[in-house]
DNA sequence: ACCTGAACACCGTTCAAGT
DNA sequence: ACCTGAACACCGTTCAAGT
């Protein structure tokens, strides 16, 4: 069969098929993609560098998504906002998630996030020091809770090991994503009034 | 060759041998594993069930060495310790993590922290669901921030991309462990000052 | 009981051959 | 320019055969 008339891939063709394979399956391989896409395996070599590359660009497509145009009120809400911004996105796939976190961000992908993040932790009055500590923590958090959510049920099976506390912390756990998203708000509230409370001005 | 005199393998050998060529090469296979084991991959399967069940060895045998006897002054005293002894255990083998996040936790492994936390916040004044959601978000920074200490060094490339916030915060920056350290501390104390700040007694 | 050898299905990647 | 077919090295796993 020779060329069809049509261009049958493109980069963000072949991101996209990689993100629905991992939305329903967890992973993606390249003759899965291929399969997907009705072309042989090594077609996709044609546009893309191989697997890594595929996981950078589905990287690189989530965090486009990030709309760091949040320029509402205080520094600290401004930081709530892009944290919230930053999770919205992580959630819509989470099951990318645990992709990411073989290889490190290749900075390049973040910089709007990370300079609106410095530029409102800078205007609240952190010294640089702090703004990097203060994003490297909001950072560690939303993708820890990106995590939780990516995770399927917690089988409890509340046995005799568990604690009374524990107990009845587990009695209140509803199913996810509810759970997640509401553990996820929490960990916002203690976050910002843990950030606030490191400024001198705050005491 | 017949059967060798002593035992060759056990789950626990495997385990540590899986752990060495994470902690070399950031990954392990079985052939990889049963060469550093003068063994036949084949064999490996008379010990452990697969590849999956050695990841999920490695997780307990990582979560056997937190100790949860921190029995120090207040509620946010214990539950500080408990998540820096967290995630000095992760620091120990930052590059088994990644290798964690693909699945979930299966309960068991980690009921002894997950009960100390229980009881801290318990004692602490906090409601079944808000332990509950304070456990989740305790375990969310530390699994995010040990993920950034197996991130390799930051190539930021200080770019005309880079506000001049980003600016000055990275140039504070030092090498890793020590960078990943210090956020970690700055984030502990926004986490437990907030934390604090969430209980009706605090203002 | 436990190690081995052979085998199988599968994966990521390369590359010359086509149009 | 880009899809194909064949090939290669590699991986996880199974299982009958040995002792």
């Amino acid at each position: 069969m020779p060329r069809p008339p049509q261009r049958l891939l493109s980069p963000e063709i072949i991101t996209e098929a990689a993100i629905e394979s991992v939305d329903e399956t967890g992973d993606f391989t390249m003759p899965g993609l291929a399969g997907r896409l009705k072309v042989r395996p090594s077609s996709l070599y044609n546009h893309v560098s191989g697997r890594a590359e595929i996981v950078e660009f589905m990287r690189a497509r989530l965090m486009a998504g990030i709309d760091v145009t949040s320029q509402s009120g205080s520094w600290s809400e401004t930081v709530a906002a892009l944290a919230s911004e930053y999770r919205r996105s992580y959630a819509e796939h989470p099951r990318l998630i645990p992709l990411f976190t073989a290889h490190t961000v290749q900075a390049g992908v973040a910089f709007g996030l990370y300079n609106a993040l410095a530029q409102a932790f800078s205007d609240g009055g952190f010294e640089p020091g702090e703004t990097l500590h203060a994003i490297t923590t909001v950072d560690s958090f939303v993708l820890g809770s990106a995590l939780d959510l990516a995770a399927p049920e917690v089988q409890w099976s509340s046995g005799p090991e568990v604690n009374n506390a524990m107990k009845a912390a587990l009695a209140t756990s509803g199913k996810n994503p509810e759970r997640a998203d509401a553990a996820f708000e929490f960990g916002m509230r203690v976050l910002i009034s843990g950030l606030v409370a490191q400024l001198p001005t705050a005491h």
